[in-house]
DNA sequence: CCTACCGATCGGTAGG
DNA sequence: CCTACCGATCGGTAGG
């Protein structure tokens, strides 16, 4: 960042970048601006340049990452039919976002609930879309006799959650890669629903 | 609670349920003590007749409900040598536990980190001391060749962030009860370390 | 980008 | 249990 005797000059992007590392790390009404303003080296006043204000800070977080989610499904799924394909490839790249861009689920996890309405609402819609979409495969391979499993909804319940969850232990140092990952839990996947 | 005209009488037992509610609803920095006060129908300085700080009411939630975890597990496992068996009754007390305790469980994962040290510290070991106990079930059947899996760690993770989710999306009037939850997640479990 | 400053609200205390 | 009040900090604005 800047040296001692400069001044520091920022960006919008960067403000994100360390309100979604702060966030994460404290939660929303656990960051002040003064913080990501301190990691900033800046002023808090400075922050009025690159944003609106705090609240419009978690809105932008939330709202690329749901609809990066809902993008991810589209592409992985697009083109395919067979149930157990889909499972997968849905599997694959929802894992797989969970360990490449944690901050960002930490952050639509814990604190969607902060959004003021009618964002908040908009928010859990959207998140509602992807659950029900990789619901719908599950019953889709029930139904076509290509998955044994008693309740579809609460097996989507636990390999979304399972996948979700990626994001609160998984470390970038650590000995695992994120393509690791996501193929074994996609495996894990494939065990819940007992596919053919 | 207190009619009008009538003052309230407040417990300690019902200062730190409605703290309970609401840090579960709003998270611990998203609550003020005015809120849990307005709760119980009293002024904010009435709560320090039976707590001695807000984070005291964050620290002994989050206490009890890692420390009955733990005793949780040791009753569910205790006589038990099948590591089948262990991982089926570890499993299911856990899932039951998330579905019948959901605020606290919701408490403890995502506002832990807002605990001061060493309590902080403290409260992560007693998790993680869990964590070791169920993975190492998962070791042992694999040791024994009764479990096919290639990463225990991956699955011991999986298995109990899949249980914890059930804290965020079950429903006291909804259509399932917590044992058949636990039933089903049990069966999961099973699944995803492939036992014999 | 900054300094100076705003009203609101926070957790907590004094004293009865 | 209450009223009255404390210093600290919050998000945000004025004005340059």
């Amino acid at each position: 960042m800047a040296r001692i005797g400069e001044r520091a000059t920022v960006t919008s992007a960067a403000v994100l970048d360390s309100a979604l590392t702060l966030f994460a790390e404290r939660g929303y009404h656990g960051t002040a601006l003064s913080q990501i303003a301190e990691a900033l080296e800046v002023r808090t006043p400075s922050l009025y340049n690159h944003m609106r204000a705090k609240h419009d800070l978690l809105l932008t977080i939330i709202d690329r990452t749901v609809t990066g989610v809902l993008d991810d499904f589209t592409t992985a799924t697009a083109g395919r039919t067979d149930p157990l394909d889909r499972l997968r490839n849905a599997t694959r790249i929802y894992a797989l976002r969970h360990a490449t861009h944690r901050r960002e689920a930490i952050v639509v996890n814990r604190d969607t609930s902060s959004l003021d309405e009618p964002h908040r609402a908009a928010m859990q819609a959207l998140r509602r879309r992807h659950d029900h979409a990789l619901r719908g495969i599950i019953e889709d391979g029930v139904a076509a006799g290509r998955f044994t499993i008693e309740s579809p909804a609460l097996g989507s319940f636990a390999i979304r959650e399972m996948c979700v969850s990626v994001a609160r232990w998984f470390r970038d140092d650590g000995p695992i890669t994120p393509e690791q990952v996501a193929d074994e839990y996609t495996e894990f996947a494939v065990r819940i629903v007992s596919a053919e």
